[in-house]
DNA sequence: AATGAATGAGGATTCATTCAT
DNA sequence: TATGAATGAATCCTCATTCAT
């Protein structure tokens, strides 16, 4: 009944509670199910978090679409990746690989759906998703000659199908390499054109 | 207490939890709350839904993606619309139009997170996404000389994106009118460059 | 499983509840207990009442110390008792007979008690006491010449004898009637001398 | 984090606990809000209280109406106090300032309402109201020529007046000082007729 | 003496579903 | 068809107490 590794409980419930939350949802996950899968007694939650509902913003943070991409804050990444096509694979890979781990799709798309209710997470996602639009943007008008706005449209859009992706994969057919591949051209494509105009 | 128009009271169960799903997901609306919104007694409810997940699957069709583009099933729909751009814009205005009424988006998002514990849901999503995204892309090949695999690309980005749009709005500043004006163009210029290679 | 008597259940539960309170006081006595004793299932007591503490102010008004004396609102009373002395005895004699079902007396310092912190019992305690007092200064100038005031006094102290009787019982050693006569005889004496004076 | 003043840490529980147990009641009152409120550590309770309850004995005695009258057991007072009516008025001013703390009169009627489950409360109760009832009656007999009995029965009444008082203050509209000594006189009126008949 | 993380039994409340009328 | 009282399993959360440090 010791505890093995100190300091480690409040890590050991967030895992546990991140996976539940993946495959059985919020609501349908219990404080006990979480506990029992982190192996600490029931009191112990309340211990870390005020409650269930305190529990999501700890994990709503983690599963934005901004963790996804860490190459986006790299300041050194024109070096590496000296082309935007380059840049973007880079990008999208991350993207994917991140989200590859079920759990944090799952989490993700229960955050869209539950942003109406819970303030906190609506805060969190409007906030994160203005800066990684932002500056998903401003990395492109340093590789190429557009304007904001335009540049603002294309980072969305390849955000945007990126993350339809999760859900229409599927649907779909395309294996995620070729089918990100696909969506870089098509990006690029359409930004020759606007700058060329 | 007798039923004023006789036949209507599985119309308004429907109603009400749609509103009330909207507001506040499936797992948080009680039943005690369809019956009481849809003035009718607890019971009732019983009568025409076996459970309340029998109902969710009602209503899971109705906001399909699918069904806020009535124009992609219009046969005749080529001669309305003469260019993709026109057509494309048609479709995105009546998706955005659809989606306007609020609680299709939320109900949508919701289905997208509750898709894989409920797998009546997951058909359903599964199927008519496909038919959608391959529909769309029968009808571009349409208007242009290009793959079909390129056209599915193209219409999945150009749904993703306002998909996207509909919880990115506020984090883009864009009206809906002229985020849809700038998305068909970068559609389209982007085609423009597979038909020409 | 069927309800035996329609109609009860309420009451069922109250009569619970009332027994154990008594016994156990609010805080101790648990849901499941009430509804064990009254026979009904858990989920039937929310039916009834919002929560436990709803079901505290419906028995707070049933133990106040208006509810001891119901000849103090008998407009025919100064016939059947021609003397204070024999008016004050009856009302003494149903205030102890009252209050001698233990369980009335227990309530009732548990509401003096958590007055402070359950708002709606405070008023209503506030409010029944005054009209109590206020009813029986009354009936005492309806036999002797009294001020207002010496009645009030008098009849409080006759009604906080008798209240103190029920907890200082077991260390005065007198029976209830003894008792009730001397203290009855001091209010008379008492008020002889304010009216002699 | 050390303990600044040693000695100290078993007073401020009792303080921590006093405050809250007449803001909350026992039952309420968690050992979490004492130490917090103490500012020591949750063990830290259990080196100077077995349990929650043995905390509760150690307050009882406290709050105790015998606690209230410290001249009831000075053995001069005949000389400082010539008449009974100062006397009872000297008791009476204390009995009122004591309890003029709100918490004191708080934790009392606590104390009455949880006598039944608690049986070191009850005793205690019971055995400083004897010595209270007893006490008072032989002060009163040596001031008046009085049996011991209608002495117990003034003084008890004396006692339950201003008992009385303390939860019908708002009630009657009286100041504190005003009602006492209507009480008071109201007391000796009636040892007047006792010791005249 | 002092700490505070961990415990787990216990209690209030919710809610989908049933069924007799 | 329609009703709504009754059900009880399920769930969140509390809190007195312990114990290794």
């Amino acid at each position: 009944m010791a505890t093995k590794c100190p300091g480690k409980t409040r890590e050991k419930l967030v895992n546990a509670a991140m996976e539940l939350f993946a495959s059985k949802g919020f609501d349908k996950t219990t404080v006990d199910e979480i506990v029992a899968k982190a192996g600490v007694a029931k009191g112990t939650f309340y211990l870390y978090f005020k409650s269930k509902e305190d529990l999501i913003k700890e994990l709503a943070f983690e599963v934005m679409p901004i963790m996804a991409m860490p190459s986006l804050n790299d300041p050194y990444i024109t070096v590496s990746f000296p082309t935007l096509e380059s840049y973007l694979l880079q990008l999208g890979k991350e993207f994917l690989d991140f989200y590859s781990q079920d759990y944090r799709a799952e989490i993700f798309f229960h955050m869209l759906s539950v942003r109406e209710r819970l303030k906190n997470i609506d805060e969190i996602y409007s906030q994160s998703c203005s800066e990684l639009l932002r500056e998903g943007a401003r990395r492109i008008t340093a590789y190429v000659k557009v304007g904001f706005e335009d540049a603002l449209i294309a980072f969305q859009m390849f955000l945007a199908s990126l993350m339809h992706y999760l859900h229409a994969r599927e649907c779909l057919g395309f294996s995620g390499e070729h089918y990100l591949r696909k969506v870089v051209q098509a990006v690029i494509n359409h930004l020759k054109f606007s700058t060329s105009v």
